[in-house]
RNA sequence: GCCGAUGUAGCUCAAUGGUAGAGCAAUUGAUUUGUAAUCAAUAGGUUGGGGGUUCAACUCCCUUCAUCGGCUCCA
């Protein structure tokens, strides 16, 4: 018998009889078989005590890999739960995956867990640990399952298994006294598990549902070393200080206020210069593109409303209507119905097509007020919308203009990762199927075209068309959409939108409807937080400060600020009586891009000294030298 | 909306039922300074709002609003 065992970098190894993923691990290195994980045997993941018995592709995973610290975290998910029901034997189990950093387990409990009570599961999940408990796998039929499950009393796992079908094989693990409902793999022992924390709980929802139970979930990490964990515990330390929420304040960019009104922003200066820039490039890109600027109302006609269908699938993010002469008017939660009268307000020929209407138009939407987050989620927000309506061959050209326009604009903010996703037609949608499938296919293959990776949200379109969203994370890794290019097959049918073709017949035209940063509030707190508030000189709202040494450079420093801002730039002059380390302190604290230092001997000598933010002294030179210099920045 | 936590001066935070305080910022004065905080004085509060318990409430209870972390939903 020779069993060959291929590894990924194409080596092979010989065996004479089955042999264990780790007894492989062993024969490659002992540190590799201490680190790893799990196998991946032809591409399938396995314990790594189970046995090969036949010619196979094998991949090792150590905490390096994702799938390796998904079972990692995983077995740590089990590791709790088991700290849990010896504590609180009442509990019930329900769920418990690894997530993107870390793991969670939803418990039925009566009462929420406290801080105290998640240091002692932590302590507990130690104590378990240091026994080093093998995780063992079982294989039994759903049946068999069933009366394990429901002598344990575990309800919830019951509910799992009848989704199960009856023939399929079902695994479970244990560790100890504690066995739960798994497809696996898991860790080979508990003791692998080093360095735990236990994060924060909330509630969460049986399947996701908000008509069931609410569970109680608890969050943790885990890692292979101490070192490891305190690494993590200072990224989110790191992490908070980019929250854009703490720079909006320090910054002094924008304010929230309580008397105002939840998730509605109000732009200070600062801000608001940052999202002047924003906005103009934002203006000179789409007219430079073939887009036509609109502006529309902020409230409508309920009839309007009505046409576009949003009274009817829309209504519940609506506010209530306000009467005016016995006509009600609702405030826009979208800009689509206004640039689509824009457009119904003349005939068009198929040679204008495609129209392309854009605009930063504000809308409100009533968001629940567990969900309002910072500028990330607001109840009032300016989209950069577009509309850009065409004849069916056109749609290709059009989709891929938009793909290469939103990463080109994504790009200039300074944005490289992105995570694209194409969304496909859900149940209860409108339209017919053979145009979501042209327009599914249309955007799929303009990002193959691009050579761009994404992911399908199979199901996971408007009810009105397919699209493609791009997300973008936030300073603690969590995804924000910004872009989204969406299909209408909805409301070109219920405006009644026209083109008169080449045969002289009106036709329906396609509606692409996007936004490329999203809205603004979203695009500028991922900015903020992606910079970590240190912006390009481009979009800083001061960037330059004036430090004169003493009162007697003031006159000086005035000089050298008019001719500066006769050259668009935007300074100050920091002209307290204070000390010059402490006005490069401030001006520090602020984030300003420049610093220009004038004293005595530059007054005389008609020079700057220059600072750069975060890099220090320039050193003196002449104005135009320190011009040079600042412009050379974007 | 749901689960949990939090709400004290512009900001960051003290004060566990007994006279609301500090640092920074602000104002005023002094200081005229060479690469990340000069010194001093002054002012700043219905402790998120409302109600209750108590001789007495920042502190305990109820309610409401907001914020934070999740769930659900979404740009």
């Amino acid at each position: 018998m020779s069993i060959s065992i291929t590894l990924p970098d194409g080596s092979v190894k010989q065996y004479d009889k089955p042999v264990s993923a780790l007894a492989v691990a062993t024969d490659i290195s002992p540190r590799l078989a201490d680190a790893s994980i799990c196998a991946e045997l032809n591409g399938k993941l396995i314990d790594l005590e189970h046995m090969i018995d036949s010619d196979a592709n094998l991949v090792l995973h150590t905490f390096k890999s994702e799938i390796g610290k998904e079972v990692y975290w995983h077995s740590t998910s089990h590791l709790m739960a088991q700290a849990v029901k010896q504590l609180y034997p009442e509990v019930l189990v329900t769920i418990g995956p690894a997530i993107e950093q870390g793991f969670y387990y939803d418990f039925d409990r009566e009462t929420p867990f406290t801080d105290e009570e998640l240091l002692l599961i932590e302590k507990r999940m130690q104590e378990l640990s240091a026994m080093a408990l093998p995780y063992a796998r079982t294989e039994l039929s759903k049946a068999e399952a069933i009366k394990m499950f429901a002598d344990m009393g575990e309800s919830y796992k019951l509910e799992l298994l009848d989704a199960i079908p009856d023939t399929d094989i079902i695994s479970s693990y244990r560790q100890g006294d504690f066995v739960d409902l798994c497809r696996g793999p898991h860790l080979q022992n508990t003791s692998k598990i080093k360095a735990i924390k236990l994060l924060k709980t909330s509630g969460a929802y049986w399947r996701g549902d908000e008509k069931n139970k609410m569970l109680k979930r608890i969050y943790g990490i885990s890692f292979p070393s101490n070192k490891e964990l305190n690494e993590y515990l200072v990224f989110l330390e790191e992490a908070a200080k980019r929250d854009h929420r703490k720079l909006g304040k320090d910054l002094d960019l924008f304010s929230i206020n309580d008397e105002v009104g939840a998730g509605l922003v109000l732009w200070h200066p600062n801000g608001a210069m940052i999202r002047h820039q924003i906005e103009s490039y934002w203006k000179e890109e789409h007219l430079r593109r073939g887009y036509k600027l609109v502006y529309t109302p902020h409230v409508g006609r309920s009839n309007l409303w009505e046409t576009s269908g949003h009274l009817g699938f829309y209504k519940e993010n609506m506010y209530s209507p306000m009467q005016v002469e016995d006509q009600e008017y609702y405030i826009k939660p979208m800009n689509c119905p206004f640039h689509i009268h824009i457009y119904n307000a003349n005939h068009h020929s198929y040679r204008e097509l495609p129209i392309r209407l854009a605009e930063l138009g504000t809308v409100y939407r009533y968001e629940r007020s567990g969900v309002l987050h910072g500028l990330m989620r607001v109840r009032g927000f300016t989209q950069d919308d577009a509309h850009i309506i065409c004849t069916p061959e056109q749609l290709d050209a059009e989709v891929e203009k938009l793909i290469v326009f939103s990463l080109d604009m994504l790009k200039h903010f300074g944005f490289k990762d992105f995570m694209i996703y194409l969304s496909t037609q859900p149940e209860g949608s409108v339209g017919e199927k053979a145009d979501w499938d042209k327009a599914t296919e249309s955007l799929a293959a303009s990002l193959k075209k691009l050579d761009l990776d994404y992911s399908v949200d199979e199901g996971g379109g408007a009810f009105y068309g397919p699209k493609i969203d791009i997300k973008i994370k936030d300073a603690i890794g969590r995804a924000w959409q910004c872009t989204t290019i969406q299909f209408d097959f909805n409301l070109p049918k219920r405006f009644n939108m026209q083109y008169i073709g080449a045969d002289n017949s009106p036709h329906q035209p396609f509606m692409i409807h996007r936004a490329v940063l999203g809205s603004v509030e979203r695009f500028f707190a991922t900015l903020l937080e992606y910079h970590g508030g240190n912006l390009p000189l481009w979009l800083s709202p001061v960037q330059v400060m004036l430090i004169p040494i003493t009162d007697g450079q003031f006159d000086y420093a005035s000089e050298i600020m008019e001719k500066m801002q006769a050259m668009g730039l935007r300074c100050e002059i920091d002209s307290r009586s204070e000390k010059m380390g402490y006005k490069i302190r401030e001006a520090e604290l602020k984030k300003i891009p420049f610093m220009c230092i004038v004293g005595k001997n530059e007054a005389a000598n008609n020079q700057v000294t220059l600072r750069q933010h975060t890099k220090g002294d320039l050193g003196t030179m002449d104005f135009d030298a320190a011009i040079q210099t600042i412009t050379s920045h974007k």
